[in-house]
DNA sequence: TGACATGTACAACGATCGTTGTACACTCGC
DNA sequence: GCGAGTGTACAACGATCGTTGTACATGTCA
């Protein structure tokens, strides 16, 4: 029904696995049975398309992070998640990040668009972290998003095993600064 | 006088700033005044480039790294070498990770170079953890991995300040192991 | 002097790719 | 029934880009 959505969606798993760059409008409008001037006549341009598949997967990661709050740890349930996503979806770094340093000098648009991302990602971090601790640790939870973000990057080149490593760092840390609070 | 390294140096630079696949060969050619001619006497092919590029790139971080080991130790001078760079080259993502991601499914003969190279890497990473500790600690070895990368990440979009940060996390992880291994 | 490596200038090729125009189907709500 | 919205097929454009051939210049080393 809404070719648009599973577009954006196609376009963000080719884009993962082949690169940013590395792949044609006509092979993604190809991948989904859509005509190349459907494409344009969504999208208006490649790089609105890239827009709009960045926004495909920060939603679509978004979401499945609010769905996985079941028993688990809130800064924890990042990781497993993570986990989760990576297994699902391959692991190929974050999309968002690659289109950021990929587009740098050539669309300030979606360095924008990845920038607003980013910092609503930290946000919902420094969420969790306060709700982990009952006040706020901005250090902490920079540190906890420095540790997702390399997890990610790590993922994509050794096992998803660096994910697990991630989230034992990150609840050393969170154990130490609740340990540093009551002292 | 040797031409060859000049250009491999600068088209990291360019492939770091405008993309890996957003400048074409005859502009990293003029960057250093050579012709396009020039660069394919030497290079091959433009994956070749690429190679050499990132050759120059790893070559040029493992040498820094080796210098600045004056006064601090092993494993805090990752972090503060990191942050020199940064600064000095600019902050745009791991460039070897970038171009794994990016070539993959185009060239698996960049994506095993790049394997090699993060595989080095972390080989150095574990000497200095060793050295720190005076065992082996292979979990809080990839830790700081993870620590280093993911500082390296989110510096291109944030300031360098993250890279702090991630140092001391790093510092305190360490400072855990050492006082776990007493107890 | 001659052979050879290295570098340049210039032109051209083939291919890919982003983008658009046009004409034509289908479906839905008024 | 009719117009709007959505989708398709097909062809073509202009531009960029990777790559190569050829002819010529320079330096070095035997």
């Amino acid at each position: 029904m809404d070719k648009k959505t599973d577009m954006a969606a196609s376009a963000a798993q080719l884009f993962a696995r082949e690169g940013l760059r590395g792949i044609g409008v006509d092979h993604i409008g190809a991948s989904v049975g859509a005509s190349t001037r459907t494409l344009y006549k969504h999208f208006g341009s490649r790089d609105g398309l890239v827009m709009a598949a960045l926004e495909s997967r920060h939603a679509a990661f978004m979401a499945l992070l609010q769905h996985d709050d079941a028993g688990i740890g809130p800064v924890e349930s990042l990781f497993t998640t993570l986990e989760r996503w990576s297994v699902e979806f391959g692991a190929s770094g974050c999309l968002l990040l690659r289109a950021g340093n990929e587009y740098r000098g050539a669309n300030d648009d979606i360095v924008a668009l990845v920038r607003g991302q980013k910092a609503a990602f930290f946000s919902e971090i420094t969420r969790r972290v306060k709700q982990a601790l009952g006040y706020d640790d901005p250090l902490l939870s920079s540190q906890i998003w420095i540790l997702f973000e390399g997890a990610t990057a790590i993922a994509s080149l050794d096992d998803t095993a660096v994910i697990r490593a991630a989230r034992a760092a990150a609840l050393s840390l969170l154990a130490g600064a609740a340990r540093h609070r009551e002292a």
